[in-house]
DNA sequence: CGTTAAGTTGAAGCGTCTCAAGATTGGTGG
DNA sequence: CCACCAATCTTGAGACGCTTCAACTTAACG
């Protein structure tokens, strides 16, 4: 993320605005020492679509909030397979390491515009020290990331195609529905075939006939940037068929 | 775990003379604290082969750090299938969690009889606070077992069985090598067809024509609870092709 | 309206699973 | 020391799920 991508200081948000935060690292609660909190943090970028944030191997400055947009973490193998690890919505925290200085093991790219929150290591250590609450909430928040990730060897691992799929579309309906998103609605959804077949380790190709499945079902239709639930208790049995 | 797991007081080996600590949470270094940290300690559990140490679900009272033999962590699926996510040896650190008193969500169970070091929420916590560096390790170790997991995730989601045969072994091979276990000469190997084949997404039975492949080429043989690595070198190559 | 990216569909091939029978190993007791 | 047993591992044959390739359809965009 270089230079040309940071927004002009006098236009940035502020935290106290940030409708994301309830999912952030900087939670709701403590709004006396947003201030504080925000003078900490190296600025906000904004990536365009299909922007790279990082790639495997870098050297990162900074970790990301995520305040606004989709982005997917993901592996590349030495086939030029992907793995996509983690589909970052709204308040994910990203890059987050023990030892900064260390190579990073994924990649991030954006899917829609997207504006990321930075924060240095120094900085973040020197808000540690300050706030021990928030040496808690980062715990909790890796945690919940390795879960997610545990969950979802679980199934790429055990369970077929059509399972995986009904798993990772009821998972993001659940994250998407937190963020006060009605998905009772036709929702913007700009995940492509590929992005999802790459998160659940199937072809795009297979996908398309999984889809056509839940689609001919009146299950659920994904396609072509919208997302439809038309029947989410169906798409929650078929899930649970298999974890 | 119970209490008749417990391994008597007086039993009990000290942290000074852990050979597994290289690998743990008190990582050598700091020996002056050791006799501190052994402190919190709640005491050492043995634990016959197969045994269960938590399920998933179960809400934990400690964290145990794997002092002596071999675990698996794993999961399971609604139509009985398992997911091993991790194998456990000498020294890591197991069940530890940022809220204590949420259910776990995997279970961890004896490949071995093994030998656990517990230590409660409360303790960890006066640790962390007496000794911020044991936080910074605490964090690290987190994040290592994440990355491990999502480099699993990687190739069980995008590769053949049979580069995930070589990755698997070749991780393990590393992580005995760096214990010190001398893998050019045979080893004991106590993992089964079915655990293998659980940690990388098939099953037993087409594990078994890939050994019979990899043993044909002179690579590596792994049954009967040994371990013969023949030419790891071909390994690598062959785990190499994929990731 | 034309162009491009994204999604669909069919047919054939391959990889993995399933089921079942047989072989090998380690442990136990005669 | 050998016979037997249970657990583990192997092997074959057929079925099934997923992939591949290629042609086609649909939607988005200037």
């Amino acid at each position: 993320m270089n230079q040309h991508d940071k927004i002009p200081v006098m236009t940035e948000s502020s935290c106290l605005d940030c409708d994301s935060r309830k999912f952030a690292w900087f939670e709701p609660g403590d709004e006396a020492h947003l201030p504080e909190r925000e003078k900490q943090r190296a600025g906000q970028y904004l990536v365009r679509a299909g922007g790279n944030v990082f790639m495997e191997g870098d050297i990162l400055d900074y970790a990301y909030t995520l305040k606004q947009g989709w982005a997917i973490c993901y592996k590349l193998l030495a086939n030029g397979q992907r793995q996509v690890l983690h589909v970052a919505l709204a308040g994910d925290f990203i890059g987050c390491q023990a030892n900064y200085g260390q190579p990073i093991d994924y990649a991030v790219m954006t899917v829609t515009d997207c504006v990321f929150c930075a924060f240095s290591a120094e900085s973040m250590q020197n808000l540690l020290i300050a706030e021990p609450s928030l040496m808690r909430r980062l715990f909790e928040i890796n945690a919940k990331q390795s879960e997610k990730c545990r969950t979802r060897l679980a199934y790429v691992g055990q369970a077929q195609a059509k399972y995986r799929v009904a798993l990772f579309l009821t998972h993001l309906i659940e994250r998407l529905e937190r963020r006060g998103i009605d998905t009772s609605q036709m929702v913007e959804f700009p995940l492509t075939r590929e992005d999802i077949a790459d998160a659940v380790g199937i072809t795009a190709v297979h996908l398309s006939r999984i889809s056509a499945e839940l689609r001919a079902r009146n299950i659920v239709e994904c396609r072509y940037n919208r997302l439809v639930v038309t029947d989410l208790d169906a798409l929650k049995t078929l899930a649970a068929e298999l974890i």
